[in-house]
DNA sequence: GCTTGACCTGGAGCGCGCTCCAGGTTGAAA
DNA sequence: TTTCAACCTGGAGCGCGCTCCAGGTCAAGC
């Protein structure tokens, strides 16, 4: 079990030092470990939670949501259904979000194309 | 020139009346038209800037990015080439959000796969 | 032993993009 | 003529997700 300073845990997982307090602080991530002297240790484990983390967040994953996940994990293995569901329904809510982007995108290229279409 | 209250831009664009007021008042919309008492008429003209606008928004673009685009239009057609290298930065914006939105949404189903593989 | 920088806690503050409210006006339908 | 829903303005408030700050502690290197 290597464990990590927090300035590791936020380049590794690409949260700021604030952010990683945050998380703890409104019971995202949980039972972080300290040293005798206070300061917080990160395991793989909790950096594999951050992984996931970042994953949810970057799609568009509301925090709270995030918290329910993380909840239902804690009161274990048989939540699993209800975990892998709140994410059927969120990786389906991506897909929306991916269609619409591409189609905005699309309207976007279209603009610029009319600028390219200007004389001079 | 038809002319729209503002309930059917509302409805025509997607914003709702707060938030065409609030564009309206931070200078994005500018020159919308009033009836004698006061009331706001949308032109078809607002209605495509708010199209715009629309799109700029669902791919993220800031509004204060689109108030200076707005006023670069207003400045007139020499300011063309202008608009057209801020909507080419954004469109570059947008491809990137698309790749890493995907590439999250690659592993959100991963995830997901793992809990189908999982017994009962 | 001293310095220094990384870290701690609790709590306030912020930037964004709206959203809501109070209190008043308008105008089309009945 | 009366009614009443839609609209007006100015300004306050909000939800989210951090971010910053004060004031202090810890520990590695000199």
């Amino acid at each position: 079990m290597p464990g990590y300073a927090p300035s590791e845990a936020a380049r590794r997982s690409g949260f700021s030092l604030d952010t990683l307090r945050y998380y703890e602080k409104i019971g995202l991530l949980s039972g972080v470990g300290r040293t005798s002297g206070g300061r917080r240790v990160f395991t793989d484990e909790d950096l594999s939670w951050l992984v996931l983390f970042r994953c949810l967040r970057d799609t568009g994953m509301p925090i709270a949501e995030m918290c329910r996940y993380a909840e239902l994990a804690r009161e274990g293995d048989h939540t699993a259904g209800e975990r892998r569901a709140l994410l059927q329904r969120h990786a389906e809510r991506v897909e929306e979000q991916m269609r619409l982007l591409q189609r905005q995108y699309d309207h976007l290229r279209e603009k610029i194309r009319f600028y390219d279409r200007l004389p001079d």
